[in-house]
DNA sequence: GGTTTAACCTGCATTTTTGCAGGTAAATTT
DNA sequence: AAATTTACCTGCAAAAATGCAGGTTAAACC
């Protein structure tokens, strides 16, 4: 015997009609009939006389309609019981680039748990990336669409990087008017081999015939070399915004637009918590669109 | 939200496992797992921690056991109110081939309704046949059996048809020896064109290039002709065994078995009345194989 | 530390359920 | 009496659920 029957007797039992009932179920009205059909076979009663008026419960029916009205009670306190434990509350694991993690999201993230303050949050602001899919996160923010997985996904952002240098770099050095002039520069990028997305790149496309001297895989690695005046370094906008000593250089020459997007795991989407920090970050990335961009 | 998932969930709580739970269900274990998902993601809530011992229920799924165990006692309170009410009762059409019904079954039935009091039926004997699809009867017995529709079939048994007349028709009319004396005799048969099933076409297969001259689309009727002395006639031996003064003519020669189906429609086939019913019938065939065949 | 095992989960083929179009029958209307 | 309306039901195509084979992973074992 099906539960859900029992749940859809007590409909028709209300409505008296087959149509109405399916309209308040979200069904057809085939369907409606078919599950009072199994049910009726499955008790081996007959629960409704078929009339022109429309369902008469019969006595047995009638008998059944308390019982039921009882499951349903309860039902709909499972429901409020759950929907008050969704009071925004619980633990999210969120991975992040790194950049975006530790220079972005952590110095905002106290608007978040201010506002919930039952929700923990699992920061994950590495250089590589955590897998969804893989149960690894909640939730990530990637460089690339993911294509497949049970995964629900949305674009978050574009961000803009660009050519960066220490004041103190660039004073005393060779002065810097086009990217031929940088030949005679030492630049700063990502270990070829362990770069974690062929979103970054960008190295070749924007600064060919170039090689690095300096590499790490570290976003925030290659910014304090920049810092330091170690060289120069292509960053994104809303990092070396952070950082009042660094200059642009070559802004009209040096730019490449990159995106975040925002990837959850389809068990987990519902969750009021993730659905918060999915709007949080949304609201975040709008707010600072003229330092992401 | 889906109560069939509670009713999953509460087995999987009492088992532990996935694998031990969805055999006590009766199904997958990669279905109980569906189910448990659906539901956590219907009340946004994680409900179990998938661990390597099993699935532990998390306090909230805790919480929820006792309120499902509270719906689970209503259905099984449910199964008991309608088993109940299944102890044999209520109404049952039969339509049946007249000759079958008022010779056989009706001299029988009230073996049956001593046996069961508080069911009722209707006995359709007719020359024709009512339709279990459309709803006529809620069981049938055919000469053919059905090729569609949303019925149950079986075999119920075999019988035999062959030719009679009474003492006084033979009494001073010429001697038969072979089916080519018949030539000088009075047949009684059916109305070609009233004809409703073709099993009953056996004429022209038994006495080919004989055509009756009195006719009926009643076995009943045709009964009574021979009984009267109206002539020869095809009958069914179940029939003709009533009449002491029908006596069998070219028991050798002329003789056709046709079969009897009993027909029940889907909806009803599971009530216990109408399991009584069927069996009942099973067995007076059987215990009269002797007058059938 | 490497291998095995147990519990669960993913992807695809199969089965079941559902929705849609149209049919049926009885009651109502003309 | 014929036509219309209303409530439900059948059959088929589409969608969803289920079963099956194999993969994954963390814990237990050696």
């Amino acid at each position: 015997m099906h539960w859900d029957d029992l749940k859809v007797f007590l409909t028709v039992s209300r409505a008296g009609r087959l149509e109405t009932a399916a309209a308040a179920l979200k069904q057809d009205a085939t369907t409606t009939s078919r599950h009072i059909r199994r049910l009726e076979q499955d008790l081996g009663q007959t629960l409704f006389e078929r009339t022109r008026r429309g369902h008469v419960l019969t006595d047995l029916g009638e008998a059944l309609v308390r019982q039921i009205e009882e499951m349903e009670s309860i039902s709909i306190g499972i429901q409020e019981i759950a929907g008050r434990n969704q009071t925004v509350s619980g633990r999210i694991r969120l991975g992040v680039p790194e950049g975006l993690g530790s220079q972005f999201i952590a110095p905002r993230l106290s608007h978040f748990t201010d506002q919930w303050p039952a929700v923990e949050i699992d920061l994950i602001a590495l250089s590589g990336y955590v897998s969804v899919p893989k149960r690894e996160a909640d939730m990530s923010i990637l460089l690339t669409r993911p294509k497949a997985g049970r995964l629900k996904v949305r674009k978050l952002t574009d961000y803009s990087l660009r050519l960066y240098a220490s004041k103190d770099y660039l004073k005393g050095r060779p002065a810097i008017a086009s990217t031929r002039d940088l030949e005679q520069h030492t630049l700063i990028g990502y270990v070829d081999d362990l770069v974690y997305s062929p979103q970054l790149r960008y190295f070749e496309d924007i600064l060919p015939g170039l090689v690095p001297r300096i590499c790490s895989p570290s976003i925030l690695a290659q910014t304090e070399l920049a810092r330091s005046g170690a060289g120069l370094c292509i960053l994104p906008k809303f990092i070396a915004s952070r950082h009042p000593e660094l200059k642009l250089v070559l802004p009209d020459e040096v730019q490449v637009t990159r995106s975040f997007w925002l990837v959850v795991h389809q068990d987990v989407q519902d969750f009021a918590r993730i659905r918060h920090l999915s709007d949080f970050l949304t609201a975040i990335t709008a707010d600072a669109r003229n330092i992401l961009n």
